[in-house]
DNA sequence: CGGTATCCCCCGCGATACTG
DNA sequence: CAGTATCGCGGGGGATACCG
């Protein structure tokens, strides 16, 4: 994107920041990921070659760092401006939270993202040794987008899309657009419980103590979020 | 700009805000600025359709109202999500104001926006009774960009690109870097005329309260902005 | 895993002119 | 003043293949 030819202080940050994909980098960066491929896979709809891009034009404008370990692995992470740029990217999701909530389309409710998130907000300190297996089905999809499997085992979590072999301790029944919203804070658990929207078969111990382990989105708690920043 | 299909909140505003120029219509909008040709002025490279546009998708959007007067006057404000937006873009200034600084390029002091920023910011309560003319010479500008001319009268502040005739009672005399740091912070008028970089001559009584009536940008004083933000 | 290299299309956007 | 109309190009960015 071309400049603004202005001094303005908003300009000069909208030269930056306002940038297709780039908010969306940052959060994941905020999220944690540091590969390539993890910042990849919280947006599947970018092309490496862009986050390619883009993450040479972040880091050339300071936003972001590139680390190569001495084995060869890269390692990307915010800087000092980055994690401030961070607040306005907070900032945004909280209005978006508030104000284009409307605006979601079919398109948006991608499970595959959604489990990609609740992969990482998995509280693996809440679990008991050894593995447990979670599946989540979500009806409204077609079979090839229907089935995920998380992995929870030595405080990590596995995402898989295919069957992992083994056998699974709870299973989430539900729509995507149910989870989300669950996700998002918009309902929660025992509410689309209640009324039939999710069905969760198992272990009765996982379905007791449901909250200490399945951690929402930040962005669930938008009084909490907007305290964070200074 | 297409979405990114995402659910994520920050995706959602995103779509809403990470397009060219958002930001600083918005900008201008919570300066004050209602009228389509005041929006203009506030970001001369932008092309008028490409305003109009934006305008209309950003009312569709629900963060602008569209308001036609009955004598066919038209007036767009922010509506209350707008509102809310705007603490996305003052903090984007603030990150700007810290971290893009240094990206500035000579093309950025552009003195006609400044002085059209200048203009807004004229506090006209400070002035007396009548007719009062200041005149800024930009050295480091080719002829054609070089002088302008408030003229305050009535609470009115005018902008003039050519001598409007009437008698000059100060004028300073700079360059266009020089100013905007004024304007932005940076420094101060006192510092820089005491280093030579700025020149005020005429009306001691105007030179003696310009604190009083020269009102610097509202990013000059961060600290104030940030609490401004809920 | 961590990216490059291409290819190509589309459309965003800048420029300019014009209208009521 | 408040936009619309038109045109043309540049390059952003999506898709895919490929490489060390």
């Amino acid at each position: 994107m071309k400049g603004y030819s202005q001094f303005c202080p908003v300009a000069k940050g909208a030269e930056i920041f306002n940038e297709r994909w780039t908010p969306l980098i940052i959060r994941e960066m905020m999220c944690g990921s540091r590969r390539f491929n993890d910042l990849k896979r919280g947006n599947p709809m970018m092309s490496p070659s862009l986050l390619s891009q883009r993450l040479k034009f972040l880091e050339q404008a300071g936003v972001v760092e590139k680390k190569t370990g001495n084995n060869e692995s890269v390692e990307y992470s915010l800087t000092e401006s980055g994690r401030d740029l961070g607040e306005v990217v907070t900032r945004l999701g909280l209005w978006g939270l508030r104000w284009a909530r409307s605006r979601l389309t079919e398109d948006d409710y991608d499970p595959q993202l959604l489990m990609w998130d609740i992969r990482r907000r998995i509280d693996t300190s809440a679990f008991p040794p050894g593995r447990v297996v979670l599946s989540f089905m979500f009806r409204d999809m077609p079979s090839n987008r229907r089935a995920y499997w998380l992995v929870v085992e030595n405080g990590d979590v596995d995402l898989c899309i295919k069957f992992p072999g083994f056998d699974v301790d709870l299973t989430f029944v539900t729509t995507s657009k149910t989870m989300a919203d669950i996700w998002m804070g918009h309902t929660t658990i025992r509410k689309e419980t209640s009324n039939g929207n999710l069905t969760l078969e198992g272990s009765r111990k996982l379905k007791s103590n449901i909250d200490d382990w399945f951690t929402c989105s930040v962005f669930s708690d938008p009084e909490a979020l907007r305290e964070s920043l200074t």
